[in-house]
Formats: C-alpha cells, sequence, structure tokens
DNA sequence: GACTCCGCGAAACAAACTTGCAAAAACACC
DNA sequence: GGTGTTTTTGCAAGTTTGTTTCGCGGAGTC
C-alpha cells in the first residue's frame, strides 16, 4: 500500500545507470505497468523480452520501488485530504525517530515527511470526516508533548495526485 | 505518470458500494498489483474469475484509478522533494483554475492541493537540484504576479510515501 | 411454488510473461 | 586497427497468468 523508503534500507544500488530506453519505460510504467511489454517494445523499439529483462533488472536494483493500483479515497470513504505542518520542541535524534515511527504505522497517514524550515514534518492525511480527523489530531498531537504546534490545510480539489518523477 | 482527478470528470460513480471482498481486494492491490488473481483469490475465499470480475467493475467504476508503478526518485536524478506552500493575492475563479492548469502541466510537479488554512495551494515538487527549484519558483511564483507569498521546506527524509488508502 | 436476476465456480481459451540459445553489438586491450 | 571478451539483443519454445464461456445455485418477486 506504502512505500516506506526508511524501512527499505536498499544500499545505494551499486550500478543504477539508466540509459535512453530505461528512461522510455519507466517513464510508461508510471503511466500504466499493466502495459503489455510488447507493446512497450513497440514504442522503444526493442523486443518484448528485452523490456522484461530490463523492467526485471530495474526492479532488483530498486529503481521501481512498487507496482500499485491507485484508489480513490473517496470511493473508499476517506474523501478529504489534509495537509500538517508538524512544529517540535525537542529535535533530539531519539525523539525524532520516535515520531518517524508513530507516524509510519499511521494507517490514515498517507505520506510523512521530514523537513527543514518553519515546520520539521510534513504530513499528508486521509480521512473519512472531519470528526475522524480530530481524533486523530487527539491522538497524535495533543497526546504527544513533544508536539510544540501543528498547522492544518484542508484540500478543496486534489488538482494532481501521483508519485510520478520526470526521466 | 499522474493521476490527474480535476481532468478525469468522472460521474459520481453511480453505484460504487463496495462489500467485503471489494475492499480485502482493493487492500492487496494497492500494496502490489502484479499479484496473481488466483493468489488474491485464496487470500479473500474466492476464484480467481471472481477476483477478475470485481477488478474490472471497480476499475470502470473509477474505484480504481490507475494502475502504476513507483519509482525511485534519486534512482532517475530528482533526488530532492521539496514542500511549498503557496498563497495568492487574487482568489478569482478564473485565477484560480489558471493557476491550477499552469501548476499541473507541470511536470516536476508531482502533487497539488488547493487547500483552506493559512495557505492556498500546497504542492509537493520533486527536482535534480536546489539550482533546478530556484528556476522553477522563478519561473512560476516570481514570474506570477498573483502570488503574494510562498513558503518552502525542503525534505530531509521521506519517512512515508504512497497513496494507499485504508480500506 | 415458479419465475427472473445475479454472482459464483469449473473448464476451455487466449494472451502475456519467462527462459534458453545463438548472433550481433559494444568495449577493452593490445 | 584488429582481436578477444563481455554485454545485450532477438527468436522460439515453454510456462504462467488473465479472460471468456457455460452451467449451477441462491435471493428476491410475483
Amino acid at each position: 500500500m506504502q512505500v516506506c523508503f526508511a524501512e527499505s534500507l536498499l544500499p545505494p544500488s551499486s550500478t543504477p545507470r539508466l540509459d535512453g530506453f530505461d528512461r522510455k519505460i519507466l517513464d510508461i510504467l508510471q503511466r500504466d505497468n499493466t502495459t503489455p511489454q510488447r507493446t512497450i517494445g513497440e514504442a522503444v523499439n526493442l523486443s518484448a523480452p528485452a523490456v522484461q529483462r530490463r523492467i526485471k533488472r530495474m526492479t532488483e536494483e530498486g529503481v521501481i520501488r512498487a507496482n500499485v493500483a491507485v484508489v480513490d479515497p473517496a470511493a473508499v470513504g476517506h474523501a478529504i485530504t489534509i495537509f500538517v505542518e508538524i512544529e517540535v520542541i525537542s529535535e533530539t535524534a531519539e525523539q525524532i525517530e520516535e515520531a518517524k515511527r508513530q507516524f509510519a504505522a499511521e494507517p490514515q497517514i498517507q505520506q510523512c515527511y521530514y523537513v527543514t524550515g518553519e515546520a520539521d514534518f510534513v504530513l499528508v492525511i486521509v480521512v473519512p470526516s472531519m470528526a475522524e480527523y480530530e481524533a486523530l489530531t487527539r491522538r497524535l498531537f495533543f497526546g504527544n508533548n513533544n508536539v510544540k504546534r501543528f498547522r492544518t490545510f484542508v484540500a478543496m480539489d486534489r488538482i494532481k495526485v501521483g508519485l510520478g518523477v520526470p526521466t
């Protein structure tokens, strides 16, 4: 469901050198990974087995981290997307690690980043209702005495949602 | 690559009623959509064709919006993830729509939300270098006279990244 | 109680993925 | 500039997976 980069401690991928073919293949797979390899092959001028070998290699190297279905949150009753900026009081290594663990374990926290700037953490949260969000804040933020302040932004429109990376 | 909810104007999905089987299937597909249907069937106590029919139905209904490969940004040279909060000057419908269009068209903008609160837009940006980000700000923010202020947060760690929704 | 409507499972079918092998291309080293 | 090595490709066969068809059985209706 989620991809935890912090947990999958792959080595820095010895040789993740990607040529033009690899990038074109990634570009297609990022849009639709159900595209048949034969079709991909035609698009990049390569045979299907060659495409298959490259995909396998990139998967083993960790270039492709996961293959997932994207589900409409509204369809499963989680219609509200919320952004939260969190400022902590004490930034000791242990406390930061503890916070990371806590956020990562929460299913309703879809994304979590540790950042520099006016905040320390940024979260993307998906909940079925504001009441649920209120309960979450009570548990995660008010119930954590290392949280100095948090700022909430409720999404009115999801203009663009994805994990695509320019190739 | 990205899923643009604003562009895919599906109707509110007549009957996206999901039962327990559907939710279990979605849960599996959100983790790994290459899981064979018969394996899914064993996990949820259903035959492979039944699983296949449900997946097809949910895809047609828009519950499953896309099937994508998740690529490690660092592997393709886009190692820097940045959060941006944007405050606009004038919030007329046209200008908001124009901003949405502009943000959605930018490949390096991975996610874009229109929000309430102390900011108007929240962006997730993926760039190869800070120089690239600087160029982007010059073009998108300084070059847009409707942007009142923007705040930048640079990600030091991606604790959790995904689009998974609790089922 | 007979009827229709849905959704399931078993089997047949079609398509895609995977593997072995020989040839061609790219590369390093003389 | 030639030669041996390594890498990568394409083809073809074999295997797995996805898809369709068909008959069956239960839920709801009249």
